[in-house]
DNA sequence: TTGTACGCGTTATCAA
DNA sequence: TTGATAACGCGTACAA
């Protein structure tokens, strides 16, 4: 293990101050060409890194933004990164990445961890089960810019960018309806998700629109895994007929799978006995039997852009707090029946 | 945006010296119980996080580790660095995560990155179209200790942590010559790729333990990629007929995939025509028509392994350098057609 | 163009 | 148990 070659040992091989080593790693232009070429060289020879660590100290910026994402087995949030790394690598920038496990107290932990390494922004899409948005209303006090995406919360002062939940879910629900369906049930997600309770708004919107009754027993509590929409429609077919809808909106794709699956296992068809819907365009969606008609929620996108209002929060102070919403295109295929 | 609070700030308010806060915080055993709660007061009444930049300015540990990266998209590097983070989290440790983009200026850029950020220690999953292995073996000779995953190179003297690729390669070339197949085939991955010349010579060795001719002409060239695997069978079936395989072993599922989906389109039945394995267990495996017999690539494990290691190299100097090896387990689902 | 002094926020060391 | 001082590696401000 070598020790580390300091700007000093390399002023001090060739006769100069390290504050000259500093100009010519720096680009400085009160340098000789000369001895910036020397200082370049002997950098080189001696195998010389730049301490970031030191430089962060006195700039007071790390050039480094943090992560927080909830999960990281979903194929969603890898993508939203594979975005924000795209913009953030060519800004300059560095990425510190943490994961809450959708679990308040690493959450907090994760957000501590990010502070105290001083990072000069945050990314963080929230976890899921929030009671309330109090801790969050609190970052927007903190010393660094935040902003928020996929999940987010709105009228807490901090930018976000997602998914048009609404309008996006008004518009699948819409494509059900424009196909003849009458009798359509949504499957819900967690009630305290501003996403979900958007999505849900969306569904019931288009049935009001298009003059269709809103049919308390045909939303389903549920949530946003395969389970969660497995065991809401084995509980459905376990019970009354009447309440068994012709079509399913599903408040996500993960859910809709689920669900599907237990519509196989029962030896329903999809879509000719009901007909279901997605949300978040899953990778196994297309793969699937039959192929999922959902919405393409735009992950590399939503990384892209909240990346690039982060850094546009960093870079400039009085940059406005701004509520990105971002379309889902309709990906129609077979569960749609159309 | 508020002025970030310093231990100094800390210490004036309650009229200490920046020491005893300091001692306070680290829970050293020389300070007086009830100093150190009027600390912890002031801290928590002051907003005061502490700099983890400086502290590592003076320690000369960021208690950092660097992770690198070569693409975004597979499910297989999410859920490795799911496994890294699990273990580096518990041991208080972040990851400092970059990305290398299959490209080698930009693994070049990150290991610089990652030097410059000071982080204790690198794992790094390699290019695939490495040339020569000379480059890595400067790796060695980092100040820092480097653990590579899943692609690695053997006998340059740093620690690894990949699937015995040739021994399961065998398994699974194995399972297919049991269940009565004689002429099968091999869709080959990149020539300078350690882990595809591995998988290449354990279907080799398997055939030869079986008494089973090597021919040239049944192995194809082939890339890691869904459309190298299409490319290589549709030229394969445009080709003489005798050179047409009864089974086909693929160097990976992305591989298989596209070869299946190659077979599918020119109506070719699997396996009843052709049989066809894959390697790594893409999440796509099992809902593609029919569902792909492959091996259980233990992304998880081989994230939660390389972490441990690593972190063993960074606490002890003289831990020893190793090649460690996981197996995968065989997954039969129906293209094997057994 | 180059160098010197100082400070960034923290901790190790030694003295009180 | 506590505090003063120096040091970590670098950049800013100023002087030469």
């Amino acid at each position: 293990m070598k020790k580390k070659v300091t700007g000093k040992d390399v002023a001090k091989a060739i006769g100069v101050s390290a504050m000259t080593v500093s100009r010519a790693l720096n680009n400085s232009p009160h340098i000789d060409e000369t001895t910036k070429k020397r200082v370049l060289n002997a950098m080189y020879n001696l195998g010389y890194t730049p301490n970031h660590i030191a430089r962060s100290l006195v700039l007071k910026r790390t050039y480094t933004i943090g992560v927080v994402i909830p999960e990281f087995t979903h194929s969603f949030f890898p993508e939203v990164i594979r975005g924000i790394e795209e913009v953030v690598n060519n800004s300059g920038y560095r990425l510190l990445l943490t994961h809450s496990a959708e679990n308040h107290k690493q959450e907090q932990a994760a957000l501590s961890t990010l502070r105290q390494n001083r990072v000069d922004g945050i990314l963080i899409s929230t976890i899921q089960n929030v009671k309330s948005n109090k801790y969050y209303r609190e970052l927007r006090n903190l010393d660094i810019p935040v902003v928020f995406f996929d999940r987010y919360f709105r009228n807490i002062g901090v930018s976000s960018v997602g998914v048009n939940d609404r309008k996006c879910s008004y518009k699948i629900t819409e494509h059900l309806i424009q196909h003849k369906y009458r009798k359509i049930g949504y499957l819900a997600g967690h009630k305290n998700i501003y996403i979900a309770q958007q999505r849900k708004k969306g569904y019931q919107q288009a049935l009001n629109d298009y003059g269709l009754p809103i049919v308390e027993n045909l939303i389903l509590d549920s949530g946003f895994h395969e389970e969660d929409g497995y065991k809401a429609v084995k509980k459905l077919l376990n019970g009354k007929k009447k309440n068994i809808p012709r079509g399913i909106v599903a408040v996500n794709d993960p859910a809709a799978i689920g669900a599907l699956q237990a519509l196989n296992e029962n030896g329903i068809e999809v879509p000719d006995d009901i007909a279901i819907v997605g949300f978040s365009n899953d990778i196994r969606g297309e793969l699937i039997q039959p192929p999922l008609t959902t919405l393409d929620q735009p992950a590399y996108e939503i990384g892209v852009r909240a990346a690039k209002k982060l850094i546009a929060h960093i870079t400039n102070e009085s940059e406005p707090v701004e509520q990105i919403l971002i379309d889902a295109p309709l990906i129609i295929r077979k569960t749609c029946g159309c």
